[in-house]
DNA sequence: CTTGACCTTCCGGTTACTGGAACCGCCAGA
DNA sequence: TCTGGCGGTTCCAGTAACCGGAAGGTCAAG
């Protein structure tokens, strides 16, 4: 299988495809013309990154979550941890953006939202009213 | 006044401060020895930022919201409107975690997390199992 | 023989910083 | 006067996980 085949079948863009061979999350053959030759074992792991990631496993946890699937001999409890740590993550993150919603969303009903220019909005972020602790300011949150 | 005084009266890592500067978010002042020399003004507008930021607001947000707040013929609605487009991407990104934390709370309770090979986690994960649409690949989820 | 769809590598850009190197300014103490 | 130490400065590289595009090689069809 060429790369684009691959692409199609794992659902993921064939740069990403290319990316994951760099960083060496997959190590698919070459033909004599030097294109990447796909087995049927590469395309299982590319599914498996493919719904990892989209479960938001970082790149190095699917690393982990790759080897322990390749090994036969793994213990279950080795990947309910790295699960249940990615678990902890989410719902941290969840609470994150939960507390910016609440604030966000008082700001925003407070707001008249016509032509003049007094804003509630403005004024939370001008002067501390809001100060909330526990929201981190490198709070990274949306795309 | 110098970096580190308003590092700390505003909450921002120097670094911070002189990265918004490189980007054009704040133009302070320079002393005759090179050194930046901060206003009251300045200082507001850093504390205005890190609250925008911590809220989750872009950079590029916080730009749009600084000229506004500086604007003093502005519409509210101008600033209402930000502020609601982020509330949508801050509850679409809750959505979207709420969604991976369903999914991945399920497979780590049927995990019996012991010794033995047997994962329903990698199971899941190799299998189309949970394909779950509206789970986006490029989640970028969590830190 | 040419066209067009594929494939390749490499480079740069994205977001919002952070860390570090190398260097300069300023003040206090020995 | 020299030295230390804590400021300050710039610039470069790296982070996560790719995406876009350029320049060029390959292959099957017409």
């Amino acid at each position: 299988m060429n790369i684009k085949d691959v692409a199609e079948r794992s659902g993921l863009p064939a740069k990403t495809i290319r990316y994951y061979e760099d960083i060496g999350l997959i190590r698919p053959l070459r033909s004599a013309n030097g294109y990447r030759s796909f087995r049927e074992s590469d395309l299982h792991k590319l599914a498996f990154l493919a719904r990892a990631r989209s479960l938001g496993f970082s790149i190095e946890d699917c690393r982990t979550l790759l080897a322990l699937y390749e090994d036969r001999s793994r213990a279950s409890s080795d990947v309910k941890a790295v699960a249940e740590a990615h678990l902890h993550k989410i719902a941290e993150k969840i609470a994150e953006l939960r507390a910016m919603e609440a604030t966000l969303s008082h700001l925003v009903q407070s707001c008249a939202g016509d032509g003049r220019p007094d804003c509630p909005i403005l004024a939370g972020l001008g002067d501390g009213a809001k100060p909330q602790a526990g929201l981190a300011v490198a709070a990274e949150c949306c795309s």
